[in-house]
RNA sequence: GGGCGAUUAGCUCAGUUGGUUAGAGCACCUGCCUUACAAGCAGGGGGUCGUAGGUUCGAGUCCUACAUCGCCCACCA
């Protein structure tokens, strides 16, 4: 027998580590339709956050379902290395232990990321167990294992024989801090203070100046020319004479450039092709050199003369000083600037001329785009979300993807001299060295969904799994990642790696702030856990928001859920109570009463909505409806009906109908379902491996109006019970002989004396009457007591008020041509029935109360 | 500059292809320790669906404009 309060805390002890050892989680049936989602690896860098917990929530979620319903379900998981966040954290943790990463040997540096991948491994591991994530331990990857490493090296030389990378030097986004090249997409922008800084640039003959603005004074250095647009008529004489580079008194040339807006500043623009990838085409444009005036560390170089080994910010303060001390500097434009920023060190960013391995995206992003054109393509839900990656792929650059980093996957490049090797392994003659960089983390994250399945090999996992059914993340890395997949997996296998793409949005704090570290508002989804239980967590995470929106976190409404499972607890045990010699479900329609039909009707009808909701991932709507069957029909009334008649036949139905209650919730609240679906007297050995419900027609039946009418006149009787402090020996007359049948149920839940439960027609002239008009039909109150008569008249004249204006308005509606040849037939049929049921209603109500 | 989302009850959110009386949880009011559950039960109140037009027999839902809030992309000498 069940405790008499849901214990989160004892439900969910030992269950995950059951599971795991009878391999429950384990996929690979050949005998079933292969199911298959490959978890978005987490990184090793620290601990999941309710955003992980949501994500990998709405996954188990799927992949229950798809287990129970008779599915191969392949949920993989794997951790994802992480480069530049990862070193960042190593590093930080070895300073801290007073060495100094950036001097230590690289192999001996690996040893230590190594131990701190193993750490946080183990601590993720823990997370998920905490969450109750059926994962398939046995098919778990990691970014950097060797099977994984090989599909890296296997696209990188791919690519490169078809002329898809390439080396070169360009324009890219450099962190100075963390001293490595970046991608576009890691770099964000953020408004700072800032200034224009308006410079005096002198002609030759210095007979005048021109007007420059820069946001960037330091790198001047750097200009090997001004720009002017060609058109510009205040300039067109001057393209073709030179200026005199402030400071360094250098002659620059002016050159006519379209990149010179007329419109915008003075129209005069400085060229530092080293330092400004717009200047860098200007440079190219107009064969000018580049001169590079910062080291990797954005500390100036020997180029910035005698602010060399300055930092880059103290070197443009003293820099302006000594412009305003010659008079160059014309004025100072405070304004606010939107400044590029390294999305994990925040180091500012400087674009910085630098030799780098790219992918060439034209063609890789316009097989995307024709794919999205066929029958082949991935669909996102909600399906808006799609234009993230065409949006993307329409406008993507060139992708950076060396790194000046030690953890990740060695660039298989080998240089002698000026001979470059590219190849799966090092070539065997002696000289060559490998390039010392490594890939970003993307270029591995991009063959996730086929690399964790054994590709390039040629597997069986590969043919069985490939493409995945469905790929669950939020919204923020559709373009970090997603894309990524897309073309890569296009591009590689012929296919795309996964047939749906479900967005989630991302979890805020109960004002809507973005959960962050800064602002302190994060919340660990293990303290959660520890409070109100996993399941509660899960089903609060997954049923709270549409799909695609971004989700509140309210401590609340996991309570609430608390509080649902608790009602869920005790309606189990209600039905244990009452069921311990039934050993089968079986049983025959004849048998069933009024209650039973109703209520397995009701089920079915959920069963149907429930699947139907779980196929489109519409999971919110999968809580609403099984919440409100358990709670309001399934305990409210069925339960309570079952008291007043229970037999054989009821026992039964309320065993079946908790079974497929606790079978639909259980891919939301594992825990607590797999505990009382053990203790059915009818049960498998998990509940992990039941079956799902299916409908099954016999049991719709179409007589159980009755129920409905018995539950509206119930409620009403209630209500003016409750209103007028009717005491509880009141008689209850009944018009019509359709109420005999359910006398019991009416003497119980309206707690109506034996011999005061009487046909119309009886003499109770001396007590106070009542009318209850209830869909269509009329029952009577009489009763000895001082209730307020005038105030239930008033009631009824306002219900007969409201009345009178929607037949009014149906009546209206019903003779307008446009509405009865327009609108669908069963919308009108439906329109006319209602109208007759209320010219009833209003008939009987008017009759009842004399009006 | 381009794009997206939101605006519905006091709060947080649902609302399918347009269909009549717009739902839920929490909060609120009234009465109950009724044998599964007081973290509960029974009953109740509360919304001119951001604004203004339009399409339609019919609009929370579709179209146009506007307002407010938020996000993404691009640009930023």
């Amino acid at each position: 027998m069940l405790e008499k309060k849901y214990d989160h805390k004892k439900v969910e002890e030992n269950k995950y580590e059951i599971w795991k050892k009878e391999g429950y989680f384990t996929s690979g049936d050949l005998e079933k339709k292969p199911f298959c989602i490959v978890i978005p690896p987490p990184n090793v860098t620290g601990v999941l956050h309710l955003g992980h917990a949501w994500d990998t929530t709405l996954q188990d979620i799927i992949i229950r379902y798809k287990r129970m319903d008779g599915y191969d379900a392949l949920w993989l998981p794997g951790m994802d290395h992480a480069g530049i966040a990862t070193q960042a954290k190593v590093d930080k943790k070895l300073k801290e232990m007073g060495m100094k990463p950036r001097e230590m040997d690289r192999e001996e540096w690996l040893k230590h990321a190594w131990a701190w991948k193993e750490e946080y491994a183990d601590n993720i591991h823990r997370q998920w167990a905490k969450l109750g994530l059926s994962l398939d331990y046995t098919k778990e990857r990691f970014t950097l294992d060797d099977g994984l490493s090989e599909a890296v090296r296997y696209v990188f030389v791919s690519l490169y024989e078809k002329g898809y990378i390439y080396r070169g030097e360009r324009i890219i986004n450099w962190d100075p801090e963390a001293m490595t090249a970046l991608s576009n997409e890691e770099v964000i922008y953020k408004d700072d203070p800032g200034a224009f800084y308006h410079l005096k640039y002198y002609l030759e003959d210095k007979s005048r100046y021109l007007e420059v603005a820069t946001t960037r004074p330091e790198t001047l250095f750097g200009d090997t020319a001004v720009a002017v647009n060609p058109k510009d008529e205040r300039y067109k004489d001057l393209i073709g004479k030179k200026v005199i580079l402030p400071i360094v008194n250098k002659l620059i040339p002016i050159v006519g450039d379209i990149h010179a807006d007329p419109e915008f500043g003075t129209g005069v623009v400085k060229i530092t092709p080293a330092h400004d990838p717009n200047d860098f085409e200007v440079g190219n444009r107009h064969n000018l050199e580049r001169v590079v005036v910062m080291n990797p560390d954005a500390t100036m170089n020997e180029n910035a003369g005698k602010y060399v080994g300055m930092d880059r910010f103290d070197c443009r303060k003293e820099l302006l000083e000594d412009l305003k001390k010659e008079d160059l500097l014309i004025r100072i434009e405070e304004m606010t600037h939107s400044t590029p920023h390294s999305e994990r060190t925040d180091a500012i960013v400087e674009p910085y001329l630098s030799k780098q391995w790219f992918v060439k995206m034209d063609v890789l992003a316009r097989q995307v785009l024709e794919n999205q054109e066929t029958e082949g393509k991935v669909n996102f839900v909600p399906e808006r979300f799609e234009k993230i990656l065409t949006h993307w792929m329409e406008d993507c650059h060139d992708w950076c993807i060396s790194r000046q980093l030690w953890w990740g996957h060695r660039i298989p490049a080998w240089y002698k001299g000026e001979e470059i090797y590219v190849g799966m392994e090092a070539p065997k003659e002696e000289g060559w060295v490998q390039d010392s960089d490594v890939l970003d983390t993307w270029f591995s994250s991009a063959l996730w969904p086929f690399s964790t399945l054994g590709w390039p090999k040629n597997t069986a996992m590969m043919n069985r799994y490939y493409p995945n059914n469905v790929l669950v993340t939020g919204y923020d890395i559709i373009f970090f990642w997603v894309c990524r997949m897309v073309f890569q997996g296009l591009e590689f296998t012929g296919k795309r790696p996964f047939k749906d793409v479900l967005i989630h949005g991302l979890v805020r704090d109960k004002i809507g702030r973005k959960m962050s570290k800064s602002l302190g508002n994060g919340v660990d989804p293990m303290d959660v856990i520890e409070k109100y239980g996993a399941d509660s967590l899960r089903f609060f995470l997954t049923t709270s928001s549409a799909p695609g929106m971004d989700l509140r976190y309210d401590e609340e409404k996991v309570a609430s859920t608390w509080n649902f499972i608790n009602k869920l607890w005790n309606a189990s045990r209600f039905v244990l109570m009452n069921i311990e010699e039934i050993k089968d479900i079986d049983f025959e329609s004849s048998s069933l009463s009024i209650s039973d039909k109703w209520i397995l009707n009701k089920y079915e009808y959920l069963i149907e909505k429930v699947r139907h909701h779980m196929e489109t991932y519409e999971f919110h709507v999968v809580g609403t409806e099984i919440y409100s069957f358990v709670w309001n029909d399934f305990c409210d009334w069925y339960i309570e009906l079952s008291k007043i008649d229970m037999n054989e036949t009821s026992k039964k139905v309320l065993l079946k109908i908790l079974t497929g209650i606790l079978k639909m919730l259980h891919p939301f609240m594992p825990y607590v379902t797999e505990e009382i679906y053990g203790m059915l007297p009818v049960h498998e050995k998990t509940i992990m491996l039941s079956s799902y419900p299916i409908l099954e027609k016999e049991y719709y039946f179409k007589e159980t109006e009755i129920v409905e009418e018995l539950i509206e006149l119930i409620t009403k009787v209630r209500r003016i019970k409750l209103e007028n402090k009717i005491p509880n020996d009141f008689y209850f007359v009944y018009q019509e002989n359709n109420l005999l049948t359910v006398e019991n149920i009416l003497k119980r839940l309206l707690k109506i004396e034996e011999t005061h439960f009487v046909e119309k027609g009886q003499e109770l002239a001396s007590l106070k009457e009542i009318a209850v008009a209830y869909m269509g039909h009329t029952a009577y109150l009489y009763y000895d007591g001082s209730a307020n008569e005038a105030e239930e008249k008033e009631k009824a004249l306002k219900e007969i008020e409201r009345l009178e204006i929607s037949i009014e308005r149906r009546k209206k509606l019903l003779s307008n041509p446009g509405y009865t040849s327009k609108a669908p037939a069963n919308i009108v049929e439906k329109e006319r029935q209602d109208l007759e049921k209320e010219e009833h209603e209003l008939e009987l109500l008017k009759k009842v109360h004399n009006v």
